[in-house]
RNA sequence: GCCGGCGUGGUGGAAUUGGUAGACACGCAGGACUUAAAAUCCUGUAGCUUAAAAGCUGUGCCGGUUCAAUUCCGGCCGCCGGUACCA
């Protein structure tokens, strides 16, 4: 009889939900294993086949470790705050409440129709008023603790989606959610101070099981860097110019300074800048530029009336104003060493400015010499002569000693932009006293909801659609009872997002953000697997929340300050053709279409097959066919199971397999482990009848990957329980082993015949002999001395003959 | 530009403390079953020479180390990802 999938799927499904199979509980005696997905974000078209990949691959890893005696938590939530949900209920003109709760509905239909072993109980979205309370909570523990604060700031701008971005949120210098373009704008924000935890999130990654590349990623947005700070007096003026530098060592070599053209000093030396309409000008240019014209092509202009005082050596420099230095990174302003570095020449050529090498050994005809690590001083004064690494250490002192400059670390990352002037997200819950500046809403009044809206649409001004609630915003002082005024921005969807694993170990709370016992118990995640998009967004952020909460207390100490043990990324699909899935282009593959036609089993073992899980690959349908007809096939040798005896060979068959089967899902290599359970399979179809408990071990083998197939297969097989806390076959070393194995025989390099021997057959005269009389080794040894025979036990027979 | 990763049949890919390259699957070709088709099953399938036996070539390109290199080393080319005036 044909396996009927449709109806075999259904079946358990039902079963599992009514047994609540997959139910973890908070105080096993078992190991606890907690996997995580990135939960998604429910937009209005479902779920695609891209999705399901890394969701399947967590499924298969919590199915095997059950089965392993470990207590699992796989669960599962969704994402809803945000730009995506609230762009498709613009499109749709739908309230993006309603959308939502649609969207929700049509992606769990589709995760539960997959057959995901998730603890359904835990469930939760992102904008329930029970959750964003706590996602409330955290922002007014943070600006309690100095960690959040409100301030005038220079940032990136949408303009297409009308909102501020932090920088992590601008790819390549376009918008990350519509690739729009990016200015900078100056608005009033809401910040969260990352940049105090810098130090911690790059220490933190030693300690940690994440993939390398994810920890290079992460170090190099953090990017610290060690140098001094130097403070340049100026001519007629008691203002000082602070520059950060790593290359101290250059000082004598400065022949002029930039300023970004935001810098505050310009400001301050109004009136001895004689040429100040014209750098007004100049600025304001530079400000309407997006980040990419900005690097096109240097420019700048020359501060007349004021100069710089080089403090090793007195020189008078000229300062200059440049976009090519940014307000954003140091202290806005830098000393140009243009015989040094690169673009400090590059300027200098341009305006015909001095270039002074200071250490020898380039040609600064051509370019700068930037080498750090050789060359001796010139140039340099009572130094000359010196290394360069010496009269770093020397002049750091001399800077310090004098009050000049200090040793100091820069990093790029930069305080995290929290606020966004939309409608669907968490009300920041802060109010503006007009006597007394911002003050926290209590937390018993908490949460602060999300009002219900007509015109929910952003708007042109750049402010919340919020902002026209005056009834919402008018409130009372919560400090001094006088009136006060909402905050009416919104958090990023990385509000809710950074958190949630947290609240999974505890989702229906309703006095605490979480349990201290359950978080002891269940908290770090032991597996998170997710996107490399996530590296310096969602990642990072999340780490620095929970590294906060630890600090509060709120974490127990047992568990750590780092939230993920371990974390793994999966690669993209494509659709077919090799290009990117999109609604526009038309190449979308619905998972529905698929399980229609093949069954969700098969649309899970061809997402584990297809190729290697953490790298890109191309849909490809007729891939589906293939192992669609590999689950038929394992149904159709259910037929000849009996009480046979097993063959030496099948047994050696069914060890190797286990092994091969429990270390590739261990390391993520699917595509082998199913490869392996069809050479298996191919194997078990020549046999005439099939050892039942052999079978059994095949379908344990087999059911994360396919688990309705094999939760039917194991009932056929007259079991009444439940195959999924059924135990996971162990291997026999021995019996995995091969008895015979075939060697290759190689003259001079190339193979030329080969020798079956038992396993572990080692070298002797007898053996060689016995080689060199076959017959084909003979005709290739012909007229040739042998000068060395080489025998490597069970790997290779090497002779050499000339 | 800089920093990672990768490059293997018609296709997805397998094989690495150096040891028989191409497992497994798709596709294709031939055959069986069928009035026919689909489905299913069997056989073959890196390229070249060849009727066959066999031989030669072959893991992006060039060179090196080694009895032996897809694997290690040096140089180059291409693709993908990250980052980008970071001082």
């Amino acid at each position: 009889m044909k396996y009927n999938f449709k109806a075999t799927e259904k079946k358990w499904q039902q079963y599992w939900q009514r047994e609540q199979t997959w139910l973890a509980l908070d105080n096993s005696k078992k190991k606890k294993f907690y996997s995580l997905i990135e939960f998604p974000y429910p937009s209005g078209d479902g779920l695609h086949v891209g999705h399901l990949r890394p969701i399947t691959a967590m499924d298969v890893i919590s199915r095997q470790r059950r089965m392993a005696g470990e207590n699992v938590l796989y669960p599962i939530g969704m994402d809803t705050f945000g730009l995506p949900a609230e762009n498709y209920a613009i499109k749709t003109n739908t309230p993006p409440k309603v959308a939502t709760k649609r969207n929700i509905a049509n992606f769990n239909r589709q995760l539960q129709m997959l057959g995901y072993s998730f603890d359904w109980s835990r469930f939760f979205s992102t904008s329930d008023e029970d959750y964003y309370h706590w996602t409330q909570w955290i922002f007014i523990q943070l600006w309690k603790n100095g960690l959040a604060y409100k301030a005038k700031e220079n940032i990136n701008w949408c303009l297409s989606c009308q909102i501020g971005l932090a920088n992590e949120e601008v790819v390549g210098g376009v918008c990350e959610r519509c690739g729009g373009a990016i200015v900078k704008k100056e608005k009033e924000q809401w910040l969260l101070r990352i940049s105090k935890y810098a130090d911690r999130l790059i220490d933190g990654l030693k300690r940690i099981d994440f993939l390398e590349p994810i920890k290079k990623q992460q170090t190099d947005w953090i990017g610290r860097s060690e140098g001094v700070e130097v403070d340049f007096a100026i001519t007629n003026s008691d203002q000082k110019l602070k520059v950060f530098t790593t290359r101290p060592d250059t000082l004598f070599g400065v022949t002029f300074m930039v300023l970004a053209p935001e810098h505050p000093i310009i400001h301050r030396l109004e009136g001895q800048i004689k040429n100040l309409s014209a750098i007004k000008k100049y600025i304001s240019a530079a400000r309407g530029k997006s980040d990419i014209d900005r690097g096109k092509e240097k420019s700048g202009l020359k501060l007349e009336g004021v100069s710089a005082i080089n403090p090793v050596n007195k020189k008078e420099i000229p300062i200059f104003v440049a976009d090519y230095v940014m307000m954003s990174y140091g202290t806005g302003a830098i000393m140009a060493v243009p015989a040094h570095d690169q673009r400090d020449w590059e300027f200098a050529k341009k305006y015909k400015l001095n270039i002074v090498p200071v250490i020898s050994g380039g040609d600064i005809k051509k370019e700068a010499y930037t080498d750090t690590e050789s060359g001796q001083m010139i140039n340099s004064d009572k130094y000359n002569g010196f290394s360069v690494k010496k009269f770093q250490k020397e002049i750091t002192g001399w800077l310090s000693k004098n009050k000049i400059g200090k040793k100091t670390v820069n990093y790029k990352l930069h305080d995290w932009i929290f606020s966004r002037q939309r409608y669907w997200g968490e009300p920041i819950p802060m109010v503006y006293c007009e006597k007394d500046n911002w003050q926290a809403v209590p937390e018993k009044d908490l949460p602060v909801v999300l009002p219900d809206i007509k015109d929910f649409k952003p708007t042109a001004d750049g402010q919340s659609p919020l902002a026209k609630l005056d009834k919402w915003i008018n409130t009372k002082c919560p400090v001094c009872g006088g009136p006060a005024r909402r905050e009416t921005d919104v958090m990023p969807n990385w509000g809710g997002s950074n958190w949630y694993f947290i609240r999974y170990t505890d989702p229906r709370n309703k006095k605490q953000l979480v349990d201290p016992k359950k978080a002891k118990y269940w908290l770090p995640v032991d597996w998170y697997n997710g996107g490399m998009e996530h590296t310096n967004l969602h990642l990072l952020y999340s780490r620095f929340i929970y590294k906060f909460l630890f600090d509060i207390g709120v974490i127990p100490k047992e568990c750590g300050d780092e939230p993920y043990a371990k974390r793994t990324a999966h690669g993209l699909i494509l659709a077919e053709g090799g290009v990117k899935m999109s609604k526009s282009k038309g190449n979308v593959i619905n998972p529905d279409d698929i399980v229609a036609k093949y069954g969700a089993d098969a649309l899970r073992v061809y997402e584990m097959f297809m190729g290697p899980f953490d790298q890109t690959i191309a849909w490809d349908d007729q891939g589906v066919t293939g192992v669609f007809r590999f689950l038929n096939r394992i149904w159709a040798l259910a037929d000849k199971i009996g009480a046979v005896k097993t063959s030496k060979e099948s047994e050696r068959l069914l060890h190797q397999s286990i092994k091969k089967v429990s270390t590739d899902i261990e390391q993520m290599h699917f595509n082998t482990a199913v490869s392996q359970l069809m050479i298996l399979l191919n194997h078990l179809e020549k046999q005439e009848k099939i050892n039942k408990d052999l079978w059994a071990d095949f379908i344990k083998l087999l059911s994360p990957l396919a688990p309705h197939l094999s939760a039917e297969l194991w009932q056929k097989l007259g079991h009444k329980n439940n195959l999924a806390y059924e135990s996971w076959p162990k291997y026999d070393v021995r019996l995995a082993q091969e008895e015979k194995i075939i060697l290759g025989i190689q003259v001079n390099g190339k193979l030329r015949d080969t020798i079956e021997l038992d396993y572990d057959t080692a070298p002797s005269k007898e053996l060689e002999k016995e080689i060199l009389s076959q017959e084909k080794i003979q005709r290739c040894l012909q007229g040739l001395k042998i000068r060395k025979f080489i025998h490597v036990k069970n790997k290779i027979i090497s002779i050499v003959a000339n």
